[in-house]
DNA sequence: TTGCGAAATGACAACGTTGTCATTTCGTTA
DNA sequence: TAACGAAATGACAACGTTGTCATTTCGCAA
């Protein structure tokens, strides 16, 4: 029975003005006579008007959106999404979101090549892993691409947690209160995360002039963490743990009361992302916590003021915080 | 220097041919012959032309988008999003994305406007708290709209977990064995999620003839599981306990165990979300999984079903699945 | 070589907006 | 009341595609 779509046009013609005024009412209100205004709102009223976003976007050459790739959707990513997306949300922004299949491949080319055939005016990669093309990828012009990813790129503007600061801190954290020696359980090979902490880790204890210890390979989950310390549990020289995640970190010390030493008195403890409290009561175990949701807000500014230049490149990092509780000894006393 | 946008025009011009040519050459390739095909293609190449989504989505009427509203992002929705992202891909749609900001008051209507002036061809609302407009609200016609919620909704789709079924079904299982009533440890009282577990907790119960004790009231973390835990380790009827998350659910058992109770042996827990494990080595806790991704899926399936229909209506229930592990005793026995 | 039907290509309008510029209407002052 | 400048409104083109329909080119049989 009705029309598809309205059109300003059935609106001008309802509100017996022209389609120029209707469109002067929604970008210009203040130019057109209050009675006037009056007419066409009735008239979009009735009507059921809402403007076309292709029409729009095509006459203005620009979508308002910004296109977020995810290569990879972790745990950490609600937190991140979200701060992109409520800082899209202040900016007038909305988010266009492909994601990369699970087994499929997908290069940075890749994704921005079928990005770039969406409506978006810039876009934000979430890259946790390595990928084939990231040292030659070049981002299309006149489409601002920033990279959330520890890795540096030769020309896209990038935006990480400092995951290697903050293992660094972890251990000076140790190193400070006294321990002589930090061992260190990995997260799985193929993270970057789990490459940056560990990375860290080896830089705070060469920066100190001590040899560091075999690492152990974990693969995030608490039984990974468990073995690892039923490991170090027979180490007489280990006085301090660094878990590449609070789950990890857990299983370290549950081996460790398992095998009869204490946490922190025998041995002390630190993990990342400060999320075992919400799981085990009373947790006393120290943390270093990323500003996930930070992180996200800074990727999306970095995306909205590259809009005008964007060619232009920078690098960001977030600090990360150490969560200070009970599993660290001070040793010094 | 160069122009700002290339158009097939541009293309059409540098391969010698005409507009709907180049047209045809992206849209039906078979139609045009290989050797223009050939031309066009590196024109395209050289030129690095990019279709034009405004352009294409004004012709064609329609977006390829679906968007998502995000009204509340909490950690089951990380595979939520997944699901809907895998499946959205693979039917050929990209995803253009808004969240409810914190403190913000957003009613389903004011959801729906917003995304009407984007680039959308149907949408999901993810609803996990009540919203004022819930039972008034209507979709925008010609705009498939698909609420993720426990509530039924009178005009729209809906999709949701099963999780008063799933409540139900841990409730039977500790019935079935042998167990005579069953203690429940609720989440925060605003989550849906949490009042459904409660609703299904007290319908089997009830289905059995067993008068429900009181109800403890948690918020999701350990520590109030812990609180729930001592409250419940006084209780010399109490040797089922059904928490309404797995974080709870360890809290009380640390309680129960500080209280010199074990589990199973004396009472027995069964959780929900069944993420314990990745957190506790050799977790022994039984619980109610819910298939997140499936969910995602679903919805996105019944927006695209309902593309063409958009005032049809259909529920989809997506059941949970119990994870047996060692945290249920039989009492038959 | 001619003629014919099918295949390939092209010209032009249309989608629903906004920008440019011209025209009309209004309120004010002489 | 006339004249004027400012405010309000309108006519029309343009954004870059795709659909419709007309035209050209091709391959093949007579």
């Amino acid at each position: 029975m009705d029309k598809k779509n309205v059109s300003m046009n059935d609106v001008a013609v309802a509100a017996g003005v022209s389609l120029k005024t209707v469109s002067r009412v929604i970008n210009e209100p203040d130019s057109v006579r209050e009675s006037t205004r009056d007419k066409v709102h009735s008239a979009m009223e009735t009507l059921g008007f809402r403007t076309n976003f292709a029409a729009r976007s095509l006459k203005l050459g620009r979508y308002g959106c910004i296109g977020v790739v995810l290569f990879h959707l972790s745990g950490g990513a609600v937190d991140m999404i979200d701060g992109i997306a409520d800082a899209a949300e202040e900016r007038g922004f909305a988010l266009t979101m492909i994601k990369k299949r699970a087994g499929e491949k997908m290069t940075l080319a890749d994704a921005a090549r079928r990005m770039s055939q969406l409506p978006v005016d810039g876009m934000i990669f979430n890259l946790r892993q390595m990928v084939d093309d990231f040292d030659t990828f070049e981002a299309l012009k006149d489409l601002k691409t920033v990279i959330i990813t520890p890795m540096e790129h030769p020309t896209c503007s990038t935006v990480s947690d400092d995951q290697e600061g903050g293992a660094r801190m972890a251990c000076e954290y140790f190193l400070n209160h006294g321990h002589k020696n930090v061992y260190f359980v990995s997260g799985k090979k193929e993270s970057l995360s789990s490459q940056c902490r560990m990375k860290g880790w080896l830089a705070a204890l060469k920066a100190h002039g001590i040899e560091p210890p075999e690492p152990l390979q974990g693969d995030w989950n608490a039984d990974s963490g468990y073995a690892a310390g039923l490991v170090l549990a027979d180490k007489p020289d280990c006085t301090a743990v660094l878990a590449a995640n609070d789950c990890m970190a857990n299983g370290v010390m549950m081996a460790l009361r398992d095998k009869g030493l204490s946490v922190p008195d025998d041995v002390s403890v630190i993990g990342f992302d400060d999320e075992l409290y919400k799981t085990i009561p009373n947790s006393i175990l120290t943390s270093v916590k990323f500003r996930h949701r930070e992180l996200g807000v800074r990727a999306l500014n970095e995306v909205v003021a590259g809009l005008e230049a964007p060619s232009s490149r920078s690098r960001t990092l977030v600090s990360g915080v150490l969560i200070e509780r009970s599993s660290v000894k001070d040793l010094r006393a």
